[in-house]
DNA sequence: GACTGTGAATCTATTCACAGCG
DNA sequence: CGCTGTGAATAGATTCACAGTC
């Protein structure tokens, strides 16, 4: 139940591998290249071969022995999947650090979504401009989302403010919440929420680190 | 082989649960709890309590009926296993938006790192501080952290510079990367590579939307 | 010959069932 | 009882072996 389920027919692992795909065929196209298969992709990418092929089995892709995989049917399908062929809007609640530095992004056009409105309860952020978008008051996070019809927010607050605010933003009409925020949040089941937690990442490198310290090179990987 | 093996002894799946509980029995602690049980944890984690348990176990923590587990035994685990008792001493590369917001954030002493040094090649950016921390031009990479003994770098460069910037780190004595930038660097094997990619983390929630706006609410979870 | 693609095998993680203990 | 902890069962992801196709 805790279970990370699968989205739709996919597995999980593989929608988290889908942005990489779709990052290196990119390039690939703008290389003027227009096939590549899949010891190709797995070299770039340092996966085993036979798994980005799994992975494109799943997306319903086939491709053509001896030359491998059409890049334009790749993109499509896995944009397709995502739903990032068109950019959908998004609004941004917590302007601290880190959601100054999400606004500033440039890359998010490539990754489906834009950022249409950002919010802060701190009064010296409101009216500073990023990006041609101007951090309002969080009065105006209501109106807003229901005037463009945002279904996606990007949860950037303080972790002891989130719970409050993410109660608003469902409230309001969102239906899936990006939370950078470290908080679990307490929703209805309907709402969709993606943890972002950079600790974990940082947890297994530190872990890593340790372990590699504590034996000697002799003894690893025996 | 290429696939996610253990850490020591440790799932990894294990290592990434371990900041959110740090996280919680900390609370607990200034809350000025002693004990807490695996089904309270798993409560406010939204884990199975059963799972709580078997993480600690891996970790050797041995809880006691009726009462549960010993918040400061637990606090004490999972540092020493992070190895986040002692704050260890970070340089960051690439002072752009997220690299700032990475300075300037404020919870790193209790995750066990201290950004000591920041590099950029803007001349713009260089002379700037954030907390205290002076952004160096990309030449005083390798003096620092020789001088410092630094063995930990954070990757916050453009993709295009990772691999350049990686290199030059591991050249200069780095031992571990925490690599945000979304390439895939090629170093070699005795680095530790951690890379903390949010497109994957999007793509999840993307598709989940996706998969869910496509599907009538009444079949849901059959 | 150079690739894809499928079904079985392996390996990992999670969950279940229930014994054990205060 | 209320909670931990272990060994077995299930579910999931990756890899292997090899047949199939251009």
């Amino acid at each position: 139940m805790a279970y990370g389920y699968r989205i739709g027919t996919l597995p999980i692992t593989t929608v988290q591998r889908l942005p990489s795909y779709l990052r290196v065929v990119r390039e690939l196209q703008r290389n003027g290249r227009e096939v590549v298969s899949s010891a190709r992709l797995g070299e770039t990418l340092r996966l085993e071969a036979i798994l980005v092929r799994k992975d494109f089995g799943y997306l319903g892709i086939t491709g053509r022995p001896k030359s491998g995989y059409r890049i334009s049917e790749l993109i499509t399908a896995i944009e397709r999947c995502l739903n990032w062929q068109r950019v959908s809007e998004a609004v941004l609640a917590g302007a601290g650090h880190l959601g100054m530095a999400l606004l500033g992004y440039q890359g998010f056009a490539h990754h489906g979504i834009n950022i249409a409105a950002a919010f802060d309860v701190d009064p010296e952020r409101v009216g500073v401009s990023v990006k041609g978008v101007e951090i309002q008051p969080l009065d105006r996070l209501e109106p807003e989302i229901a005037e463009r019809g945002i279904r996606l927010a990007i949860l950037t607050t303080s972790p002891e403010a989130a719970q409050a605010v993410a109660e608003r933003l469902v409230a309001a009409g969102i239906e899936g919440i990006w939370n950078f925020t470290g908080a679990t949040l307490l929703l209805p089941a309907q709402v969709i929420v993606q943890d972002q937690d950079i600790a974990s990442g940082l947890a297994v490198l530190s872990a890593k680190l340790n372990a590699r310290a504590a034996i000697p090179a002799s003894l690893e990987t025996p």
